[in-house]
DNA sequence: TATTGTTATACTCTATAACTATA
DNA sequence: TATAGTTATAGAGTATAACAATA
């Protein structure tokens, strides 16, 4: 039986989100695992499913992501045929889903709501409208 | 003005929960640069202030960090002298603070207070006590 | 002058495999 | 046989600097 250290951090705001969200994203990796996709893949799939003709610019700000680290993930989604690239600029490209891309993406957002549901359903005696609300206030920051 | 993309993401429990964690992670390692330590380090500092005399697979079972992983994180405490190790096998050490170590713990600890309050703050009108519980739910997982 | 896409690069974090020595 | 510490290594994820082409 191995011995258990006293953790006086266990109870911190950061570490308990820290540790939620490392749960849930393993978990979702998973999930994602079925469609051959990572999170990151899956989430530019269903943005881009929302968002036809944006370019990956674009995506990079919504998802937090520089442009630098951008141009593997879409030259990925492109090579795999889930994406394609039509020049709307001398400079930039619009954005759309391939027919393979949209069949991926719904299956990606079934799986997503599959993977919530199996979380909502241990938050059963949860406020999650209050939790979400938290979540933003503290993802929002401090300044 | 840059174009805001519609982003059916933005809702999700996961992505919540991932903006949350790095905001947070993001406060107390700008917080904890006032001591020259990682918030993994700060956290090192503090458990083995709690538990003197652990071992360093302890410490990476308590924190989810491989023994592999340990190695580098506690020969770099050591060798600014925050850590000593004494042997109690032939093949572990027993940790400790130095007191450089134990001064550097007390820091980290006010640190991270005031890292926790600036966010209590932020959540005055949240149920604390239900937003720590639902955290630990989904760390614990749907399994 | 600012933006888009790109290359190159580096640093952190995490993961595995393999080895040694000890229990 | 299992555990502790270690080394080497590989893969993500993320960061900056610099450049060309374009707006």
């Amino acid at each position: 039986m191995p011995k258990e250290l006293h953790d006086p951090i266990a109870s911190r705001l950061g570490y308990l989100l820290r540790r939620a969200s490392a749960t849930m994203m393993a978990d979702l990796g998973e999930a994602l695992g079925a469609v051959g996709l990572r999170p990151v893949e899956g989430t530019i799939l269903i943005l881009v499913g929302a968002n036809p003709g944006c370019i990956q610019s674009e995506l990079g700000r919504a998802l937090g992501i520089k442009r630098a680290n951008m141009v593997p993930l879409i030259a990925g989604l492109t090579a795999q045929n889930y994406l394609e690239k039509s020049p709307v600029d001398g400079r930039s490209f619009a954005l759309s889903l391939t027919p393979r891309g949209e069949e991926a993406r719904a299956r990606v957002d079934g799986i997503m709501d599959a993977h919530e549901a199996g979380f909502a359903r241990l938050l059963a005696d949860v406020d999650q409208q209050q939790l979400r609300a938290a979540l933003s206030l503290i993802a929002s920051g401090r300044d």
